[in-house]
DNA sequence: CAAATAATTTAGATTAGCCTAAAATATAGT
DNA sequence: ACTATATTTTAGGCTAATCTAAATTATTTG
């Protein structure tokens, strides 16, 4: 019954969860990467939020962490309020997109629960974020999507960008500047599979733009 | 040259602003009232504050403290934030006069020079808050006010509600049902010396309030 | 399959904020 | 001016979150 978490509880529980995305049980030097905190100091907290109550993660020595329903709702709340956070400051304050992610990512653990419905409300409680993520309703339930990876795909098919990660400015500069914003449909050219490079050639856009791993492991796609 | 305090310093900063308003130095108990800590935890923060680079406050033991150059430029940073939040919740959220001095109170510290910017912007950088009080410009520069406490008032002076204190609701909404809302005007109609209540009589209401002390303390007010 | 390497956990410390209880200092009253 | 009271400070402890260094456990590979 112990609600109220700390910003730190609320940021380790966001990362398990998106790091759950394509594994099952997430290491806690995954999570010491993603944090750029040390790995002994995740230990000792993943093991504090096992002894929570409720229990937030699931943990066993040396296997890695996963969720508990618990833990999962509370990550989809700061989740909810986050991408919230980003289109209001877009909508409302004419952040540009690669800007708000800072921005929500310090509002995110102290809005209210009346904050994020007013919020919603004025944005007419979308369903998407401006990078193209699912925002989780009152509820928190999410639709599962059913979208791939760009690095994914290979020549011949055709695709539209679905989301892409809020989380580095520079990398959603230069993605925009290759047009390739959720929504932008493409074709892929070519796969170089040295280098796992893939060119693409994105619709109402002269130029073919060729885009490394680093990138296509960075962005989901709808494929056609 | 320690820019970023934590929140906790930033909260014993506008306190002590806020406080010497009346008093020349402000004493720990005063501050441990205000913060709802216990003196002890006062005395040990006052002296972390009065040892950082630069120094917030000037202290003395059992004789309070005062806010530095420093520590008054970083309280009205708050302040600013603090007041332009209140108004921007009022004004693009729908908050109600009592609902926002909460919500400001968490957001305050968390929000970057950016938003700020961005807030007053949107807001066309205002004056005065929702309450009355002043907002402290971008160089945190505010003008003095000449204002009085409605309780300095006798019978047949005339006044203006300048401003109210904003922190509780309850407080905010029977001043609403009175029409005490800044910029009211009213007449004093009667001063009782034994229990200090005011009678008075507002512009455009019916029946004439009495107020207490503990009221006409929280009121300040322009005579004309 | 055993040795080398990599990952994880434990141990011991630190910092910010807070607490209670005890000691020290101010203030007030006769 | 001296005692009683009130205020403030010190001392010692606690919790959350972090760290480094050492110990332990897994994994990989010859």
């Amino acid at each position: 019954m112990n609600r109220e978490l700390t910003d730190t509880v609320e940021d380790y529980l966001k990362v398990i969860f998106d790091l759950s995305k394509d594994r099952d049980r997430v290491s806690t030097g995954q999570i010491a990467e993603a944090l750029k905190v040390s790995p002994a100091s995740v230990t000792d907290m993943v093991q504090r939020l096992a002894l929570n109550s409720p229990p937030l993660v699931d943990y066993l020595k040396h296997q890695g962490v996963s969720l508990t329903e618990d833990g999962r709702r509370a990550a989809l709340e700061v989740i909810r309020h986050h991408r919230l956070l980003e289109l209001f400051l877009h909508e409302v304050l004419g952040y540009s997109w690669d800007q708000v992610h800072a921005e929500a990512d310090r509002l995110e653990h102290v809005i209210s629960e009346d904050f994020e419905e007013r919020v919603a409300e004025v944005l007419g409680n979308p369903k998407r974020g401006l990078h193209g993520k699912p925002i989780p309703n009152r509820k928190l339930e999410m639709p599962d999507q059913n979208t791939a990876y760009l690095h994914e795909m290979r020549p011949n098919q055709n695709g539209i960008i679905h989301s892409v990660n809020d989380d580095d400015p520079g990398f959603l500069r230069y993605l925009e500047s290759q047009g390739l914003v959720p929504g932008a449909e493409f074709s892929v050219i070519e796969f170089s599979p040295y280098d796992d490079n893939l060119r693409l050639q994105v619709k109402g856009k002269e130029e073919e733009t060729v885009l490394g791993y680093n990138i296509t492991s960075q962005v989901q796609v709808e494929i056609q």
